[in-house]
DNA sequence: AAAAAATCATTCGTATACAAACGGATTTTG
DNA sequence: CAAAATCCGTTTGTATACGAATGATTTTTT
């Protein structure tokens, strides 16, 4: 039985916080905020991404909409309130399921999302520019597996 | 002079919230975030963060422990008020800088975060599970590129 | 159909995040 | 050395985040 060398007792690397997935995570998402505010200051990150999922989507429940832009209940309310104050979207009562209110882009809410898209993929395109073309599809590729 | 054939017109791919870096980059931080809750719920990720960098570097300013820890000059005093009402850091004064404050664990603080670190590893490599060994080399090396 | 479970929107409380502005202290420059 | 620039900690205000609880309403189960 040739045994593998055991690795040379390691005798657990030492804790660094700079090398930790989550502390890296955090920082590339700092990187892309900060690049995101500089292109499209008058909209945070994510009321841009409720106005992109109701283009995409179309009128949707609140919660809903909450689902498909990754923000609870109490998260997604406070965006769409906010988005409501600015007339970009509007609500209404779903009339077959009382309990659902329905959100909607307002014609402002839809021509303001349309300006805002070469913009946004900018901020996509700078936020990914460290990499080589093909490093971007490998990181993206990788990226997808830890949701 | 050969002209390449240019891409095919893809007439500006239409802009899917889901595949933008940005949106990736935040889900996984919240599904890291929920392993972190679910492993050590007793102390908040950046409550975490600030302990261990102080255990690596010892007694730090509090503006330059935030910048070791990417957190703002008004996120970090949050942060080590909270620590210092559990006790798990205190402060004094610089004798050289009146304008510093120096951060430093107490016991209670390095007793807890030695008993964390195992659990501490558990969570970065739960995150990082869904990927092969040589993933994972590979995705830290790229979002490494990215900060 | 009645009971149980699930969903919806809302509210409360706590904890990041960060811009902006502030007074105080130190360092740099001219 | 004096002025300017920078740094330090703090406060205020706005915007996520999310757990937990609530009441109203479906939906599912029995």
């Amino acid at each position: 039985m040739t045994a593998k060398a055991p690795t040379p007792n390691p005798k657990t690397a030492p804790y660094r916080l700079d090398d930790q997935i989550g502390h890296l995570l955090r920082r590339a998402s700092q990187r892309h905020l900060a690049i995101y505010a500089q292109t499209i200051p008058d909209l945070t990150p994510m009321q841009f991404a409720t106005l992109a999922k109701l283009t995409e989507a179309g009128a949707l429940s609140q919660n809903a909409l909450g689902r498909l832009t990754a923000m609870d209940g109490a998260t997604i309310k406070g965006v769409v309130d906010r988005l409501k104050n600015r007339e970009l979207v509007q609500t209404e009562n779903d009339k077959t399921d009382r309990r659902r209110t329905i959100v909607s882009l307002t014609e402002k809410g839809s021509d303001l999302l349309r300006h805002l898209l070469v913009p946004a993929q900018k901020i996509s395109d700078e936020t990914i520019k460290p990499l080589s073309a093909s490093e971007q599809a490998i990181f993206l590729h990788l990226l997808r597996k830890l949701i």
